[in-house]
DNA sequence: ATATGACGGTGACACCGGTCACTGCTCCGC
DNA sequence: GCGGAGCAGTGACCGGTGTCACCGTCATAT
């Protein structure tokens, strides 16, 4: 996604005087973005690549939602905003460039532009119904659902069907243990609906 | 808490304008505010009382989190916003009284003002720490904490510490069956935590 | 007084998922 | 080639919790 179909949105000044104080930057995958605790100093808005966010708790971590193009990690602003710690963590999932708005602009752009809001606000949105979809997954359903509505989307937002991806990862961001996703992999496998390879998942 | 109060943090003139197009209203306890699928008209921010917030799944719920004087129904404001159904459920636990926003006013003062996006912001950020929240307790403790911090939460919003509640009402808000809550309500009782009467629950 | 309905208590049971212990495989670096 | 690291597969086991069946108690309505 190019700097100026991202910003069409908004009224053409804001976007000039965003492009004026706003990177771009290239980051490469695996790399972390915002651990819980930290405070933050940038805003970052997803141009290409994924971010994925997770939440710690315990030694244990639960993937809770991806960060597509297009989108931001409002719980950056979120934690300018109030000045407080983050409570999630973020990393990049692919290799991702991100326009980085600095905080103390942002906020001053949100009064001098309405439509700036609007763009967050629809943000927090999103990851809300992020979050209350996780909530069903993990309250109501099982394992073998969730796992494998896990790899759908995986597949659907990185774009490529055989995925590569090891056991070990996918128990991480479900939070769950490797023997659990070795087991229900066996049966999703049992019951046609992916194929394993060495190294790879492939989604049938 | 008195409305001249609730709105203190917003410019004198907005609250003047804010009085006269909201409305005042005074709602029983277990009044349905709003629900899952619904479209919304209003905003309501709680001034006194309490509302409650669950989200349904096949004919099970979910207590997400109270509302407390001061707060608002973000999720109203999201449902309007984007003039999207709503995904959660809302109704009052105690009886409250609420000051009622009309949508269409809500996105004409964030425009002219941007003090109140804040107000709303902040209200987003505290809904989506509660969820974080939510999920860390459903995914990672086990029904003992879930119930003693469940019962913590509700005598600290209510005020009182024997509470009135049935075992089913329980098993509704936290997802389980009425079996289970009979079950682990023994065992906090015999860890001495708890104490059960006939119709009513304290906590030690 | 009796019937009805809501509530709580309880034992038996099954299932899911977390844990442990161990095996075998592949890919490296030395 | 050898050893170590990381990964997957597996069987055994167990604890938590959802479910079923059933009973006793209490309050209320008829």
């Amino acid at each position: 996604m190019e700097l100026t179909h991202a910003l069409s949105s908004l009224p053409v000044e804001l976007a000039e005087e965003i492009k004026e104080y706003a990177s771009v930057k290239k980051i490469p995958a695996g790399t972390g973005i915002l651990r819980a605790g930290q405070y933050v100093k940038v805003i970052p808005l997803v141009l290409e690549g994924l971010i994925k966010v997770v939440t710690v708790y315990e030694d244990k971590e639960l993937l809770l939602y991806y960060i597509a193009p297009g989108e931001s990690c409002i719980m950056t602003f979120m934690a300018g905003l109030q000045n407080e710690p983050s409570k999630i963590s973020a990393m990049t999932e692919e290799e991702t460039t991100a326009l980085l708005l600095p905080t103390t602009r942002v906020y001053e752009w949100g009064n001098r532009y309405p439509a700036f809001n609007t763009l967050f606000f629809i943000q927090y949105n999103a990851r809300y119904s992020d979050l209350l979809e996780t909530i069903h997954q993990v309250l109501f359903e099982n394992m073998d659902k969730r796992l494998f509505e896990y790899l759908k989307k995986k597949t659907h937002l990185t774009g490529r069907n055989p995925i590569k991806i090891s056991h070990r990862q996918i128990a991480n961001d479900l939070g769950t243990a490797r023997e659990v996703i070795s087991r229900v992999m066996k049966k999703l496998e049992h019951e046609g609906k992916v194929r394993q390879y060495t190294n790879s998942i492939e989604i049938i």
